[in-house]
DNA sequence: TATGTTAGTGAGTAATCACTCACAAGAGGT
DNA sequence: ACCTCTTGTGAGTGATTACTCACTAACATA
């Protein structure tokens, strides 16, 4: 009846199914039976490849994770010029949301508020990452003259991270009635434009 | 045993006790058992003053949009001059998501995103007549010179509601470990004195 | 062809969920 | 004291949850 498939084939598609139904119904909603019925498979089958749900939310965490590097890294050794690379890192981010829409649910699912620490780790982490690699190119950006100096390059990781959480808000809570990457990318430019004023370029 | 009280009264309690329990252990964990526990009733007296968990939701956002436009209003009456103004609305919108900080996951839960469209209505209103009110005081600062006109209050408006939704996230997901209003308030600042900048004052 | 390993199943489990129902008891008016 | 409305309870409902167990069938290798 069932497709007999290797457990490394399998693993994938039920991360791959999580992730799908974790947007469709939303990620607290999930049970393993609606993944097995996604995957067509019966619903212990499921408990073959992950001893708990606790650990499949962990290989959730990790595809995600190593989507989210890979998009960063092709972002960054794509772009020429500090401003590029800096659009380009956004867009990826934008990229990666709209690609992966359950990813904001899963910020605040009570998995990885309440339930699953180790899970809550890894998405603290890779924010980390990515605010880290931010900082460095707005770094760039400044020796550059192409933003103004007077400005910590820390907060203005925290102002573009949430100008891409703030998109991403809007776009789920207004059932994605209009193109993520698009609008993220438009709203970057805008704070682009506010960064590059040179008032302030000869401080101290 | 139990303190006999008028429905009145109880719903409040019930209300407040989902608020905090939907921080303590998420708003999809949360069971009808574990609010009349919070609140030292039995299970089925939480149904003698909602019908349905969905009912007793909506009247849970219907508290929190209460206090909310509340806030909105007395930072408006309270504040004199068009920053001030901007700032106290931020820094409400602060203060009601460290006082209520289950927000942000109700946000996201099943329940508002999956179960309970009425409640998503409530909440998308709230987001909605929150942009309208920085928009109108945007205008303000726009017109007094404190903000450059070369950049449209709608965009503006979304900068800045990303700011606080940035800053909420970070504050969540950090284990809550830096104090949201100043920290937010901060970072408002910041931005202002991006927007004051003098170039393009005389556009159009 | 014989054998050991691994991906799968069907039938359960105890726990928990929202919700119902018959009934008890406090409070106010007369 | 009596009546009535309202707030509460204890016991139970069927549905759903994550997870287990005994067992089967497909595969690789000898």
């Amino acid at each position: 009846m069932s497709n007999r498939q290797s457990a490394e084939e399998r693993k994938a598609q039920i991360v791959a199914g999580v992730l799908r139904l974790a947007d469709e119904i939303g990620p607290d909603r999930l049970s393993t039976t609606d993944v097995a019925r996604a995957v067509g498979l019966s619903q212990p089958a499921i408990f073959r490849h992950f001893p708990t749900k606790g650990a499949l939310w962990l290989a959730v965490a990790e595809d995600i994770a190593l989507r989210l590097r890979a998009g960063w890294d092709e972002a960054e050794t794509e772009a020429t010029g500090p401003h590029a690379r800096l659009k380009a890192l956004i867009g990826a981010q934008l990229a990666a949301i709209s690609e992966t829409p359950a990813l904001p649910s899963i910020l605040f699912s009570r998995e990885l508020q309440v339930d699953n620490p180790a899970l809550r780790d890894v998405f603290r982490g890779l924010l980390g990452a990515f605010q880290d690699r931010l900082v460095a190119a707005i770094r760039g950006s400044q020796a550059a003259g192409d933003v103004r100096r007077d400005v910590s390059p820390e907060d203005v990781a925290v102002l573009l991270t949430s100008l891409v959480q703030g998109v991403a808000i809007r776009w789920t809570l207004g059932a994605r009635s209009f193109p993520l990457v698009q609008e993220g990318l438009r709203l970057f430019e805008v704070q682009m434009a506010l960064l590059r004023s040179t008032e302030g370029m000869s401080h101290e």
